[in-house]
DNA sequence: AGCTTACGTCAGTGTTGTTGACATTCCAAT
DNA sequence: ATTGGAATGTCAACAACACTGACGTAAGCT
């Protein structure tokens, strides 16, 4: 087994939790967990012929409404012509609503319809009940790990969104 | 704000981990960390013609040397199609060789190559920097419950493949 | 001999991402 | 008022990566 040469002679805390096997273990576990995370919805969305890209557009619009196209697109960490895809489909399924701007006529402000707060609610009630099971399961205090160190893994940019969005919900 | 109406008359224990918000809270870091899990290796790789299919199957590989196609296929959860696409250019460019097993001869044992060892060791390294990281940041606690968590969101065929990875590199 | 398993391949399709090019609309600055 | 730039939208082409379905070969099992 190789090893990063940092493990030895630190002193009194070990940082056994450093070394390369627990690394690559954070790298498999986060591997197999994301997979879980995207499967139930994933399963709700074949049947509706709509894809990832479309939960996460339905679920960040729900959580900012009227937000604007370019926002999204900062959140999402795609192009225009990629979002521009998906929020037309929705848009023509009547489940998101664009409103032009009304101070900046340029901007399109986006909402969910009845209809589209109704999937949303769908394919989050499904992402939730693993979540909430997963929470459960590993305890208070493992989720304030958990959420630690996925936000310390985060590009800062979108370690600033997350927060954005978290003072957002509070 | 909407509540699963859990949230009182719990006793002691408020479960306020558990509340709607907290939950979508979790979803949104895991989309938003999975980003920058994914970020540093993706770099890489769009530089060596290669993607994110490339990764995966080189790092079990390198994991489990000598593993079968059709194990490899249980651990990545795609179509035998899908891997096949991505070995065949992988043996094409000389990073994974193929042996036909000794007792089945219908097997393949995969093996990277040394070229191919250097491009995981390539990959891995950018992507336990980044773990380290987030893990130091962390701590040593927060790892731990980490884990927890995200062993807890697996479909159990995975939470198995996780468990024997894990005995295998120990 | 017949069935199954493991693997590979061909063909077609769908989702999601990418560039590049171009039009429109609007704000803001000269 | 015109010019420049930002925001949005659209079209086209393309690539990665997944899927299904069908077929073939070789090897193993009963």
């Amino acid at each position: 087994m190789r090893d990063t040469g940092m493990g030895a002679g630190l002193g009194g805390e070990s940082l056994l939790f450093l070394t390369d096997e627990q690394l690559r273990q954070g790298i498999e576990a986060m591997f197999f967990a994301y997979r879980g995370f995207t499967a139930d919805p994933d399963r709700i969305l074949t049947d509706l012929e709509y894809g990832r890209a479309h939960h996460r557009a339905v679920h960040f619009i729900n959580r900012a409404p009227g937000t604007t196209v370019n926002n999204l697109l900062n959140i999402l960490g795609v192009t225009k012509q990629s979002l521009n895809r998906v929020l037309r489909t929705l848009i023509a399924d009547g489940l998101v609503e664009s409103r032009i701007g009304h101070s900046d006529k340029r901007e399109r402000h986006l909402y969910l319809t009845d209809e589209g707060r109704a999937l949303e609610q769908k394919l989050s009630d499904a992402q939730r009940a693993r979540m909430r099971t997963a929470f459960r399961e590993a305890g208070p205090d493992a989720v304030g790990g958990f959420r630690r160190v996925l936000e310390a893994m985060m590009d800062p940019e979108m370690r600033r969104a997350y927060a954005r969005l978290k003072e957002q919900g509070a």
